[in-house]
DNA sequence: TTACAAAAAGTGACTTTATAACAGAACCAT
DNA sequence: ATGGTTCTGTTATAAAGTCACTTTTTGTAA
């Protein structure tokens, strides 16, 4: 079994991985010419942070935990930046956001999500893509996006045979 | 190209669609000995009628346009109820609800919906099903359910070549 | 047939998630 | 420097959903 586009391990380097992403953050946000400002980058690290899906009001907490005085509209209005630009997804069914581990190029994600332990992996995979293409395709509708949100019991939450 | 799990046609007869589907919840609810009490039938109604998924709100609102008196409370739990039994899909990506045409088998659905018409079509199909199930396969990851919905526009609204 | 427990509905306050609207500050290209 | 664009601050509000408790209805079984 590969870790390829797997759940994050529970021992790896969370910070290493943070500042990796956001890393790559400046770097793609440098090559497009938009401005990675401090709110955004913050909100951002925050998201990746959490290393699992976050609400917006979340990262609000954390935004203001040290006396800060942000307002709901911060965070949404970083957060739409971060989605604009790929960083980040926002999960419809958990009403959350996550951070996106290659932001450099276009890509239908889905998601895995774990009910138990709430962690969430993004798969980039063709084949449902090519599903769903197939199967629409009679029906003569224009797909434009799409969302493909799978729950169920990571590798670690189901039940040891 | 077959209508089969198509968009509603624009020029169906509503009333008899609405009543067919009340038939078939009648029906249904019968068969499994659970209770679809006026009100719940109501919302059903009030869902179908629609014949577009709609909020939970809006749903209250024309519930309540006869001078009626009644809150959120009363809606979602009629809303839960009908989804338990397969009669309404929710849509995560609208917050919306929608009535579900073949409530009497189980199936894992997904949706294609308009952003032009806010219309949107359940589709019934095991391909999409199959490519989740492969891709996840490698990953060890035990899939409960599924959310599909696919933004786009459908056969009518699409600019005409 | 009445009495009782379970299911359903009523009610009001509240929480969570997200947006509108407008004012002020920072940035940057000329 | 200055003026437009982009970003942020701020307040209020909308939209979606839940909690906790009460009352009513309903099916069942003594």
């Amino acid at each position: 079994m590969s870790d390829n586009h797997a759940f994050p391990q529970s021992k790896h380097d969370h910070d290493a991985c943070v500042a990796d992403a956001l890393d790559k953050a400046d770097l793609v946000c440098a090559q497009r010419g938009v401005r990675l400002t401090p709110q955004r980058r913050r909100v951002l690290e925050i998201v990746w942070a959490s290393h699992k899906p976050i609400g917006a009001y979340d990262v609000l907490e954390i935004l203001n935990c040290n006396g800060g005085r942000s307002a709901p509209m911060t965070v949404y209005r970083a957060l739409d930046f971060l989605m604009e630009q790929g960083l980040v997804h926002r999960l419809a069914s958990l009403n959350a956001y996550l951070g996106c581990d290659h932001p450099h190029e276009k890509h239908n994600s889905y998601f895995l999500i774990c009910q138990q332990c709430n962690q969430a992996a993004e798969l980039k995979d063709t084949s449902i893509q090519r599903a769903i293409l197939a199967t629409t395709k009679g029906t003569g509708f224009a797909v434009q996006s799409q969302l493909v949100e799978i729950q169920g019991l990571c590798q670690d939450c189901q039940p040891k045979s």
